[in-house]
DNA sequence: GGGTCGATTTATAACGTTATAAATTTGGGT
DNA sequence: ACCCAAATTTATAACGTTATAAATCGACCC
């Protein structure tokens, strides 16, 4: 008798296999590998027999062998982005993932792209090692070159932002369009006689929708607006503040600005609150909301939400379908923005 | 000849094998292996010869198979809890995590502890299926389960934070103990009358160096002090808001708070301000800060700073060590906490 | 009783690598 | 020319799994 089940590390111990399931039931090892596969080829009475052995024995397959002989990873890869303008983007997106693979047998692997490399380094690597069978990234360009080489290679992906290939890939995004021209209006509803936005770089898709969104706003409204052109959502926080405090001045009042990232409305709003200008009077915000923290900040932002581990969760239960060959089609999703309860209290 | 290098996906397309590589030079596969790992058996000239010829073919080794022929999986797991209280910690960590790794080999795979589940359903997963070389997790318990198995079963293991085991293992912790200490003091040369601080729930180690560190102070000064205990460093925003607006009525001034985490400084300074005390004059704060948001934060925060990207980064390199045999009493890092320069600006 | 069919089980080989042990080559020394 | 040891290369097997093809077993039919 081999020792007892659920024992680890102590010294008789050897793991079980497939032989050991085979030794124990009398049949042969490829039996007992179909059985446990639950194939109609082996009979039903014989299936629940080997399951019940490989349950007692404690047998789980071995995924290094499975992989070499299947050639499939059962991985999935979160390419994580060296950037940190959202608190927790990264936290939320991993817990959103985490919960779609939770029970499917898949696991997830973080594939770090490092600052001052090419983002396309760690799509090549994934690639050319064959280290996962599908991969999540987000932050595209317009022209995403680790789109192109992927649907070259026919590697299944979803891409958090879409691009303007015409090629058609799967993406879940946040409708940063509709962000922006929501926002814009609030800004207008509350008075604002002059509005604002501070972009990511133009390079990124969700830049254009968030200048199409905001611009429809703009021309609706007939009202002045103001988009500074030394500083983007990726700047630092200093850079940002350093911009506002050499322009306000010029801004007639109330002016709104619209920011897509918590680190930029908290830094617009410290500088221009420490330069002396009163918010709901002199300005106002609306920021894109991803985590708790700005509803713990006093005065009370306005904000729309934008729920990050949903759309983890999303792209993980797209890729997973991707990856059985499911057509990209099927898994484009647009994410509205939702109304932020929490902005108006207090 | 085969396929261009570098080719992904092409239908003619075979990735390179040792066979490959065999064939190409005349050796056997046996001989290219171990050129490859650059054995001291085999001449050097062949190994410069089995190296280029490897390089031209675009040859990498499969990782499941070694995975399979040699027991090691080259994976580092990091256990990812459910709670969210400090902004970015799970972000900071994986980059620091990343870069540490980088450029070994070893790759960063994310294990899910899902909120209801018990901790150590993710530790039994990772040991029953042999799914990583080793073994990162935080929030350490006073007598951690996770901590026990992992040394019964031998496992290399570096946790974010101490236990009370008398048998040692390898830790990257924060001098908790320190940090309140510190801070305590910073409140009380403010001219705090009283010192309060929000602590962690008492299961967690760090609790109780954070209470230790506080109660020194305290002792020292001989002032009145206030533990909340209807609410934790855990608990929600608002509940801790709750009960600090309960109180507060009764306390001298200016009276000072301990915050070991940005969500719940965010959440009192918020709230006193809004039941009309003045910051400076009726209370003073001292946070943990981790991330970049409180220095935001209007009126500035008094703050003390934990860099988790660098407990990440030593973690990574204990745990490599660790797998290649490494004591682990070489392993039990104490961070101190570093004066921060941004608090006492503007 | 022999043949056939379907259901079920089995033997063999292969995925790509490395550990073990054996074989071959090389260079001296005599 | 021969032998021995060191240097270098090679054959074989194994890690645990699954795909392919072949084998066994009843049962049924004529």
């Amino acid at each position: 008798m081999v020792a007892k089940e659920g024992e680890f590390g102590s010294v008789a111990y050897k793991k079980p296999t497939l032989k050991t399931v085979a030794e124990k039931t009398g049949l042969a090892v490829t039996t007992v590998s179909r059985a446990l596969l639950d194939s109609p080829q082996i009979a039903l009475e014989t299936r629940k027999r080997v399951a019940a052995a490989a349950k007692e024995l404690g047998y789980v397959p071995d995924r290094a062998a499975q992989r070499l002989r299947t050639g499939k990873t059962r991985v999935i890869s979160l390419i994580l982005e060296p950037h940190n303008e959202i608190p927790d983007f990264g936290r939320s997106m991993i817990a959103g993932l985490s919960y779609a693979l939770k029970g499917t047998g898949f696991h997830l692997t973080i594939t770090p792209e490092f600052q001052g490399e090419p983002p396309i380094d760690p799509v090549r690597y994934i690639l050319k090692n064959h280290l996962a069978d599908g991969l999540i990234f987000s932050r595209t360009e317009l022209f995403d070159e680790r789109v192109k080489i992927l649907q070259e290679a026919g590697f299944p992906f979803v891409t958090h932002g879409r691009t303007e290939f015409t090629s058609p890939h799967a993406f879940v995004d946040y409708d940063n369009d509709a962000f922006a021209y929501q926002a814009a209006r609030q800004l207008i509803e509350l008075g604002c006689v002059q509005l604002g936005i501070v972009l990511p770089p133009g390079k990124f898709t969700f830049c254009q929708y968030l200048k199409y969104g905001f611009m429809r706003a703009v021309r609706e409204s007939g009202l002045p607006f103001d988009i500074p052109d030394d500083v983007s959502l990726d700047s630092p926080a200093e850079a940002i503040q350093a911009s506002y405090r050499a322009r306000f001045a010029g801004f007639p009042r109330p002016f709104g600005v619209v920011c897509a990232g918590e680190t930029s409305a908290l830094a617009i709003s410290s500088t221009l609150i420490e330069e002396g200008l009163e918010p709901g009077r002199d300005f106002h915000l609306v920021a894109k909301r991803t985590s708790n923290l700005l509803n713990l900040y006093r005065p009370a932002f306005n904000s729309i939400y934008e729920d990050i581990f949903e759309a983890g969760e999303l792209m993980g239960q797209s890729i997973l379908k991707l990856v059985n060959g499911a057509p990209v089609t099927d898994h484009q999703i647009l994410m509205q923005p939702t109304a932020d309860k929490a902005n108006r209290a207090a």
